[in-house]
DNA sequence: CAGTTTATGTCAGCCTTGTTGACTTTCCAA
DNA sequence: TTGGAAAGTCAACAAGGCTGACATAAACTG
């Protein structure tokens, strides 16, 4: 058979998947419309309360490890210092989130979500868990898999380790 | 067998996966982990030409479509017109994009790459590709279907019509 | 104990990229 | 010929990135 495309084939079982650099662009538009979706329905939550993504972020990774650090989030999230205080002053000026000082290291503040934070949290979340579970009943289970496999490979390493610290058992 | 989790769980041949609240945010954070190395290779090349993102987007699209008007551009990117002029004016300025008035509707602005716009458009989408590939790769062809699968149903429908668009066959 | 490093916060200023609102020019179509 | 669509422009503003400089407290190190 003949090759199409400057990339070559990739073949796996019964499936043959020619990767040209259409099939390619198709990829990133892929990506480019669906982080659109992905964002959309937490974007009009934040809207509402005067609060924008760069909140969204610190409050989602602060629910997901309560007691983390300011510099723990900080190479998490991959901003300055400047710019995540900001978005973290407005937040424990608001009430919703509490920064308590290291018991061990009196340096270090101690994030943990206050009863308004993670109600805030709550409703992001399931806005937009409420799509990615659309999205992954229409696709099928098998369909999942290979979402989470290809994301998993697009990180750089250093973010895909933080991505797997986060899950589980493994 | 028991449920598990809030939101019960999927089947199909013989993968079973459940859609627990902890399965769907991983889902969540391996979006935003992989859109980070997703525009991290286009992103460096910017800043040393002194462009951002909305740059690449416009390039992008204005490639894909050649002669696509203003309005056109505007609704696939969904920004203002004011901000998508804001970033065609320095492209149009730089030399990178032409905008030929229309023939049979001369209010439209026709829009075109020139040779240094291609030239740019290149280098961008080549990062992105090569990263796209080499993650289609080590995933393999069947997760590069279900990847393909999840972000086609997180889109909004809207968004969903202009990612078909862009397909040659279908 | 003195000096250095670390963690955090803060002030000031800059940039990109989004927004709204108002207004003009061009020009197609009824 | 006139209404409205398409496009462009000006102004002002905000979010959220960035750099640089500096302050403070605590921890660590010799």
């Amino acid at each position: 058979m003949a090759e199409r495309g400057s990339t070559g084939a990739m073949a796996r079982g019964d499936t043959l998947l020619f990767l040209t650099d259409d099939q390619l662009r198709r990829g990133i538009e892929a990506m480019f419309f669906a982080y659109r979706g992905f964002t959309a329905d937490p974007d009009r939550i934040l809207i509402e309360k005067g609060y924008g993504r760069a909140h969204h972020r610190a409050v989602h990774f602060i629910n997901r490890t309560p007691g983390t650090t300011v510099n723990n989030l900080l190479s998490i999230l991959g901003v300055t210092k400047q710019s995540l205080n900001r978005v973290l002053r407005t937040l424990v000026d608001d009430g919703l989130v509490e920064a308590r000082v290291g018991i061990r290291d009196k340096r270090e503040r101690h994030l943990h979500l206050t009863e308004a934070g993670k109600a805030l949290e709550q409703a992001l979340s399931e806005a937009q868990r409420n799509r990615m579970r659309v999205a992954f009943r229409n696709a099928g289970p098998e369909a999942v898999q290979g979402f989470r496999a290809v994301l998993e490979e697009m990180m750089d390493p250093e973010m895909r380790r933080q991505y797997l610290d986060g899950v589980d058992q493994g």
